[in-house]
DNA sequence: GTGAAAGCGCTAACAC
DNA sequence: GTGTTAGCGCTTTCAC
């Protein structure tokens, strides 16, 4: 194993130079050397050493990505749109997964940066002063992706406009004649699901002079399950029912959904569901889910786009806020 | 940027060794040079550059996954698997993705070679000879995962008990009382979930001298549609109706159930349905699905173990076959 | 068109 | 306990 470009060109009766010029497409080689080059290359198998070749140039074709989990749709649909571009582009993924552990994200940071990645695409979910510290010492060009974080540090955002699509979700429900709707959302540590979406309900109510008593509201994680929960202490505890639930996310959404089955309550017929994040199942399931549409795959894409032109130098001022759009489909009922 | 050893070294007062040494822990350095070097190191943010340090040491911490797709459940799962165990024995991820490009797979071989990866994750799909051509001269420490190819290449693989889940389920079907069973499957180039599974379905009808008229069986693709289109198509040609459906993934079965719906058929009253896999969803859907579990995380774990010895020199041989369990749920009737 | 030589940033004998 | 030195495998001037 381990043929080295020295004895290629020793086998080859030239230079190692040569070999190099060889290998790399380059001019100034008479094409008597280069068959021959080629010809020992072939017989023997030999695959070049890029980890020299990466010191020599003082730079790697590979970007590093900081994601919390790699097996949620979300994340795995934006790396998707990741791969797409960076291989497009000549770059390779080194994948880092902190397991939701935000410690991690520190010593990722760094371990990429002894990697000497080309930049890194970095998966935000809760920010602290030492990650602040760690990101504006890095040297390296980042964009963050999930978090809008634009104001305290100088690195570009790809983030979805959770504001705008919960409050635009928000008002469809009072549009279709709505006035008591539920909430069922995340830990407010989340500033893009636990408190941008849930601001966006609470300004489209409030513009409507339509008030939520505390029962409506729910707080729990991520999971499916928890919508279940939500919906369940939603029911069990209000004097009067909701006529629809807000959940801030599909999976949220699914659950409570299941829920209600369970307790035959009809969707829509007795209480309205909506969620958000336009997940694979949404269409799937019965009913199928009014939601809002966010493109994670695209947001990938962006994000890496932007890096690569951050890496060539031209960097992208402040955050770039994903479309989104409503998907009206069964789960609410005009009333 | 760009700090080096050198000018570290320089700015301590010590010799690039020293710097050395107190970067990786080593004995031999008085408690005064230490602190000064470590001082400097704070001071100045230096991080070292492991290109160099791997290209001295000849070896990276780096091991190369090539998936078909990044966003699935199954793939993203057994990658959080693979990451888990890869973490945590210091090594790092290299991903590269094919985009179901069968020609890609031969090309990221070479490129993980290239990257001295010290070994790889491979998640096959259809297995060419040019494939086995490069497989064979990649002279690489290679676990497979999702497909056998043990018999044809000396490599350990990593699979999921296809055929004999497969049997297991439709036999269960059999036992509730079942004798009309319709199929949903997939093309069969991929052997494991359009050859084997479809096996394991077939033998266990004939051994219990059940027959298959022609319009019980369908074969589309992975997708939910498919299953849907399938259950039509079935529906639609069949002169008697089946009592249950065996479709090979959950995703199918989930497509099914969806056009059964619609068409006012209910599940499992008028017709059962089965899937296989385990999917996150399939205990969330109405009703629940019956199912096989495949742990597609430990897949991923048990695959990065056998990988992890063999780079030591260790080389598991053969296959690991994947335990699997049945899980009852709602989707299936007793008659 | 080709080769010799220097050096990328680090590690690891080896000498002191 | 510390420094000097010789590479790791490659690219890239610079001569010729």
């Amino acid at each position: 194993m381990g043929m080295t470009i020295k004895e290629i060109a020793k086998l080859a009766g030239v230079s190692k130079s040569t070999v190099s010029r060889v290998i790399n497409d380059a001019e100034h080689v008479s094409d008597k050397a280069r068959k021959k080059v080629q010809q020992v290359i072939e017989e023997t198998g030999y695959i070049p050493n890029s980890i020299a070749k990466d010191l020599k140039r003082n730079s790697t074709n590979s970007i590093g990505v900081i994601v919390p989990r790699i097996n949620t749709s979300t994340i795995s649909s934006a790396v998707e749109g990741i791969s797409n571009i960076m291989y497009d582009n000549g770059y390779n993924l080194l994948l880092t997964n902190t397991r939701l552990d935000i410690k991690e994200e520190i010593k990722y940071l760094e371990l990429l940066k002894e990697k000497r990645v080309s930049g890194i695409l970095f998966f935000a979910t809760e920010l602290t002063s030492k990650h602040l510290e760690t990101l504006n010492k890095i040297d390296l060009p980042v964009v963050v992706l999930g978090q809008d974080i634009s104001e305290i540090v100088d690195f570009p955002c790809v983030i979805h406009d959770d504001f705008n699509s919960a409050k635009d979700i928000a008002k469809y429900l009072v549009k279709q004649g709505h006035q008591r709707i539920a909430y069922i959302g995340v830990q407010e540590y989340d500033i893009a699901v636990g408190q941008l979406r849930k601001k966006g309900y609470a300004e489209a109510l409030t513009e409507n002079n339509l008030e939520v008593p505390e029962e409506y509201l729910y707080k729990g994680d991520f999971s499916i399950n928890s919508g279940y929960e939500g919906m369940k202490e939603i029911i069990e505890s209000s004097r009067q029912l909701p006529t629809a639930v807000f959940a801030v996310t599909d999976s949220l959404a699914l659950g409570a959904i299941k829920y209600l089955k369970e307790r035959d309550y009809q969707v829509p017929e007795d209480i309205s569901v909506v969620g958000i994040g336009n997940s694979d199942i949404s269409s799937w399931i019965t009913p199928e889910l009014t939601t809002v549409d966010y493109d994670h795959l695209k947001a990938g894409e962006e994000a890496s786009k932007i890096l690569l032109k951050y890496i060539t130098g031209d960097k992208f001022k402040g955050k770039l806020l994903m479309d989104y759009h409503i998907i009206e489909r069964e789960s609410v009922k005009k009333i």
